[in-house]
DNA sequence: TTTCGCCATCAACATAGGTTATAGTAGGGT
DNA sequence: ACCCTACTATAACCTATGTTGATGGCGAAA
């Protein structure tokens, strides 16, 4: 159930190659940190040159689980992965989305235990950096240091958005936003956003996303087809419309904090 | 609409006054940050010596407002706050609460733009750090600059477990929550947490925080009186029983991370 | 003391979304 | 080429919460 090799569009999934042999996928990382804040060349060298290894996960295992101390600062560079929590009823609630090149877990840095479950939704390659080593960088180098501080901020005000989302909009406008920024966001490290590919998540996991019922979120992508604003490929969601999507969704970009720079 | 003169317990709701008089309201913000970060006397002592204003505000007014820039660092010291999101078609979702001692506004040090609304949901006692300030205060003590990071990943943490509450809880199991989180924070920076003084939100906020209408508030409050595990002076709402209220939320501290500290 | 306005209360009805259960279908593994 | 399993689809029915609107009472201000 878990550390096989390979499976990812990459191709890369290897074990404890402590090198920087080929793009080992730290160069997404670097990407996604620069979308929203500027670093020198020199701090940009520093994290790339940064000690580590890779690790191949399978969908569902968990990277992080509720209450560990973890030691350890996992980078997702290729696949999806989710927060998640649950009541003691069994109600599952995922509570952020992590896309590649985005960090999975700053907190530890700062705070001793882990607060919710981290797993993976699809398979991942992760880029594994140990605590300290991170530490002693951000220690260093203050403009990392309020790269991944920017980092942390925009991920909670992504988790206010959602809240908004959960509170106050309907199961249509829940499932266009989602849409909306999941595209947005990928947009921060490729040249497509969500146009290309399926939405990589199943129906199920849809509905632990947008507080839901599988059955509704079915229900749902059915009206949102028949808007035009998304297109099936099979079992899969495809983006049709953006504007349509934003519509719907009453969607702006501004709380993604897109190219951003503080005073 | 805004700064008139007192009306709080402390009853010092004065304008402008640079200087470090009686207890201004430092102090709670201090204890704040030791209830989950240590600080040595001398940073301690640099805390309490920051450059301030107090500002005294009216229910409702707003401190920050979508889109602005901020130049300043609002620290609660009496009084009860919220920040709120609307949607375009008026649905309003507060999406987090501030209660005295909490710093209101740590986020415009790192990030351009305001991406919520600040208002006061009591009258207010506000302490005004000019951001220049505190961050050359961060940018010299590295104990600071951690717990101000810390404070703002419990923030982050308790968004999460909003997001639980909201996408999986029934009504009445999230108004318990609440109210345990409340008394819990409390607790914090006071003796007595929610036992003593009456919710400070009416039943309206009570609707925009839970993401429910003020009518379903109302059923579910009596539904709450019935069980015993809250009581009702006129037209507040005390903590009745907390062990009920525990049992009926599903609740446990730990993303409060209280009395923490980092490896 | 009276007035006035804001809240809380309550009831009757409406609906978005939940539940359960039964097919159907794609696609990987053999 | 086949099977198996996991996902999707759909229908019928159910319930938690929303909506609207009428009533009443507390508390601040005059």
């Amino acid at each position: 159930m878990s550390s096989s090799v390979d499976r990812t569009n990459n191709g890369q999934g290897n074990q404890r190659m402590t090198a920087k042999s080929a793009p080992p996928g730290l160069d997404i990382f670097l990407r996604k940190l620069l979308s929203h804040s500027p670093l020198t060349d020199d701090d940009q060298a520093a994290i790339m040159a940064m000690p580590h290894s890779v690790r191949h996960m399978e969908p569902n295992s968990y990277i992080l689980r509720e209450g560990d101390r973890s030691g350890v600062c996992p980078i997702l560079c290729a696949g999806f992965a989710y927060r998640q929590k649950s009541t003691q009823e069994g109600g599952r609630q995922i509570v952020a989305l992590k896309i590649p090149g985005d960090a999975l877990d700053f907190q530890s840095m700062y705070v001793r235990t882990v607060d919710h479950n981290l797993q993976a939704l699809t398979a991942v390659d992760l880029v594994i950096v140990a605590l300290p080593d991170f530490e002693k960088m951000v220690a260093t180098r203050p403009a990392i240091a309020r790269a991944v501080i920017v980092d942390i901020l925009i991920e909670a005000s992504i988790g206010r958005e959602w809240l908004l989302n959960l509170g106050r909009r309907n199961a249509l406008s829940r499932l266009s936003h989602l849409l909306c920024e999941l595209h947005y966001r990928l947009l921060d490290t490729r040249s497509e956003g969500l146009d290309a590919r399926d939405v990589p998540m199943k129906q199920e996991q849809l509905a632990d996303l947008l507080g839901l019922t599988p059955v509704h979120i079915n229900r749902t992508i059915k009206k949102l087809e028949s808007n035009g604003a998304v297109a099936r490929h099979g079992r899969g969601i495809r983006l049709g419309d953006i504007e349509s999507l934003r519509r719907l969704a009453d969607f702006s970009d501004t709380y993604l904090h897109r190219n951003n720079r503080a005073g």
